[in-house]
This record gives C-alpha cells, sequence and structure tokens, in this order.
DNA sequence: GCAAAAGTGTTCAATGTACACCCATGC
DNA sequence: GCATGGGTGTACATTGAACACTTTTGC
C-alpha cells in the first residue's frame, strides 16, 4: 500500500502577509501529481545536514528570496496517507513578510507555474492536508499577535498608531476601538515614540512610532530569526 | 559524520504525573551507549502504518501500560547532532497519568534497567536534548493547566477542591488563595457539586466535585485522547 | 471652509487580589 | 475540648469596553 520503506520528512511554511488590506497567504500551484493544479503550501525536503529550522528558512529563502524573517515552529503532521504513495512527515511553521519585499512571480523562474497570494478568506482547493495546516497557523498567528510584538515583521521599521491597528484588525477580522486601542499599546510601554511625523496626502501628520528593541528580541521563545 | 542516509522519526513523550505532592516525570535508563546510564525520556520508532499520536499512544502503552490518557503534541527536535551516528527527528509529547494507574517497576519485564519518576526540581543528567524538550513540556502544561481543565487527568474522578488546588500548586509551583482558588473555579461553571462529602480521617468531611462532560470533551483542541 | 484622518478622557463593568474567622468532625 | 482541615465574604485595585468631539493639514 505504500510504497516507500522510510519517512520522508519536509517542512511547509505558512507564508502571511497583509496585502490589499487583507490577510493573505502565499500559496504554489502544483505542477504535477499528486494534486495536480492544486495550490499548496511551499514546502521541502529537510537536508541531512540542516536542522529544521535551517532547512525552514532555506525554502522560505528558496521561495521568496527574503530572509531575516519572522519564522515560528507550528506543528507536524504525519498521517501516514497524508501523502499519496509515500511517508512524508511534515514539520509546519509560519512565517510573516512584508508584501513588497517579495518580488514575486518575475524572477521566480521555470518550472513553478504559478506561485500567488490568496486571501485566506478566499481559498483555492489545497493539496494534501494543507488546509489543517493553515487553518492551525492562522489559530496560531492570532495567538501570537495578542502576546508579542510580531506585528513589526509586517509593518515598516517606522509606523503610525493607525497603521499598526489597521494590521492587528486585518488579522483578528475585527474592528477595534481607536483609543482602546491606542492606550493598551502605548501602556505595554513596547513601543519608541519619535518627534517625527508623516508628511502628509492632505490630512493631519500622524506620528511614527517602533517596537523597542528589547521587545523584539524577547518575542522570540520559539523563533529561528535571525 | 553522519552515518545514516535517512531520516529516522521517533515520538518522545514527557509523561507527568503528582506523587508525594511534586511533578514529576517518568524517566528510562539507558541499557546501552549511546548515553549510556543517562536518563532519557521514553520513546520510540514511529512506524510507516500509524500516525504520530498512535505512535505515542503506542509508546506510552508500552512503558506504563495505561491507556486513555491526555496526550498532546509539543514540538519537534531535529537538529542533526541530537542523536549520534544517525539523524532522528523526534515528535515530541507529554502526557499526564494518575500515578496509582502505573504498576512501575514490576512487570516491566527485560531490559530496561531502570524506569522511575523523578522530580522536575531534582532530575537526573538526561541524554540527549531531553532537557530541552523536558523544559518545553513543563512550559506547555503550565499554560494549559490555566486555560483547559487537564488537572482532572491527574485526580481521582471525584476530588475535592482542596486536591483541586493542591493539584494547581503543585504544577505551577506557587501557592494560591483559597477563597479566591474556589470562587474562581467555581464560577468557571465547569465543575459539578455532588452531595457527596470524604468519609473523614478526624476532620470536617470535604465536598466532592468532578469536572463536567462537555468540559472535559472539548479540552481536546489538539488532543489525541480517547 | 471643508474633507479626511489624527488625536484625546471619562465612566462603568468585570475581573483579580488581599485578607481572617467560624464549622464539622474524630479522637 | 481541641486539633485538623473545610468552608465562606468584603473591600480595593486593575483591566477592559463603550463612547464623541476637537485638531491639523492640503486643497
Amino acid at each position: 500500500m505504500l510504497e516507500s520503506k522510510t519517512h520522508e520528512v519536509t517542512v511547509d511554511i505558512v507564508i502571511f502577509t497583509i496585502r490589499k488590506k487583507k490577510l493573505e497567504v502565499l500559496l504554489i500551484q502544483r505542477g504535477q501529481e499528486p494534486y495536480k493544479d492544486k495550490w499548496a503550501i511551499p514546502g521541502g525536503f529537510v537536508r541531512l545536514s540542516e536542522n529544521l529550522d535551517e532547512a525552514a528558512k532555506r525554502v522560505l529563502y528558496e521561495k521568496t528570496h527574503v530572509k531575516d524573517v519572522y519564522l515560528e515552529q507550528l506543528y507536524t503532521f504525519g498521517d501516514p496517507y497524508r501523502y499519496p504513495n509515500a511517508r512524508v512527515i511534515t514539520v509546519s511553521y509560519f512565517a510573516l513578510i512584508r508584501s513588497d519585499d517579495l518580488k514575486l512571480e518575475s524572477e521566480q523562474g521555470l518550472n513553478i507555474q504559478q506561485i500567488n497570494w490568496h486571501s485566506i478568506y478566499s481559498l483555492p482547493e489545497l493539496a494534501f492536508d494543507h488546509k489543517d495546516i493553515l487553518s492551525v497557523a492562522i489559530r496560531r498567528l492570532r495567538e501570537r499577535l495578542e502576546y508579542t510584538p510580531i506585528a513589526h515583521q509586517l509593518l515598516p521599521k517606522k509606523f503610525t498608531l493607525t497603521q499598526l491597528q489597521k494590521t492587528y484588525e486585518v488579522i483578528l477580522n475585527t474592528d477595534l476601538d481607536k483609543r482602546n486601542f491606542r492606550k493598551k499599546m502605548i501602556s505595554l510601554g513596547i513601543l519608541n515614540e519619535y518627534e517625527e511625523f508623516t508628511k502628509a496626502s492632505s490630512k493631519r501628520p500622524a506620528r511614527l512610532y517602533d517596537f523597542n528593541e528589547e521587545t523584539i528580541s524577547s518575542q522570540s521563545g520559539f523563533v529561528a530569526d535571525n
């Protein structure tokens, strides 16, 4: 029934970004069987010489050419039938990137048919058990957002409180109260406030902030980042 | 440097209990190299025919002869050098059992040298990266305790609020206020109150409670339990 | 002067924390 | 009657939620 005699181990990486005011995930359309033409979370085999975080980092780089991003291990999927005709155990990760850091499509080269962002609310049919992986990823992302400053991974170095709030709203898929949100963020003491302002677009300039350093570095309980 | 050409996949299971008013973990003393005589978390290879939860359940059963316990996947460790001369990727789990469900030592048979409970505060030297696995497990256990009724896995079917509180205190390694603890637990609405009382040991009898069914079954977000 | 987004405080409810005494039983 | 653990309530501080108007700018 199973053709392979060994376990193969892959990493699959759920790559999130915010684009067009939506939470989107990067998917690749498969060029061959199984699940030809279905969309899949980017992944690849773990090499014998690398650890899991390194494998995830490498695969992420191969697919997106971005480095230095938030990467966190999620969960390991190993149902014997998740992958037809082989025993493939996959260690899933999630990553956050700024979508404009990524020069998609263009230099992606040859045999990848399609690589594209998809809103998490209108997903195509996914290959394998990737729907499960994605739902674990979304849950974890939202959890992290509440307790850690990961939002900084999706924002420019300096940002306005409104930008920050929009990021939270998009990820959590709710509206937040402006005053309460600002009060909360400021009281957390994780932001630096600058005397710089957006120079404007026909409205009142907004003050710029960033996350302070200690906050960012302490965020990584189980993060492979560097 | 690495002898193996393939990944081997194991599950390692951090098995907790409360014994002698301490949080303890089940360890096995290794009989051969590598790490001969060092203590290790129980584990075993994942068979091609079984999924990860099943593998964990099986290994747990083989080592302890207990079934129907709380089991939750923790994290996957895959450093190429974590296991000498082989590439062994391990999916870690944690489990909770009532220590008196386990008839240790006796019928454990032949070639296991030693299997024993160890307080998490006075651990022997551990093999491999098992210290890391254990610290992830402890963190996760404490997290779960705050949000889910896993404590019922460590208690008799019916228990007193004092027993419940002691369980929390031992796991969290803090003292809790009796009145606040009771108020909190009762206000959560997850307990059933009985008209039964401990018949006593020279003090006032205590009322018995249990966790209500829905609570217990909904606890398993990512639990392999049955 | 007006459109558009930035910025700001108070009230109320809910939740968490600190804390000390009486109760029921077995001996 | 006393030792042992069981059981209970109140006051205060902290946190989260609801809510509307003024400010600054570019045009």
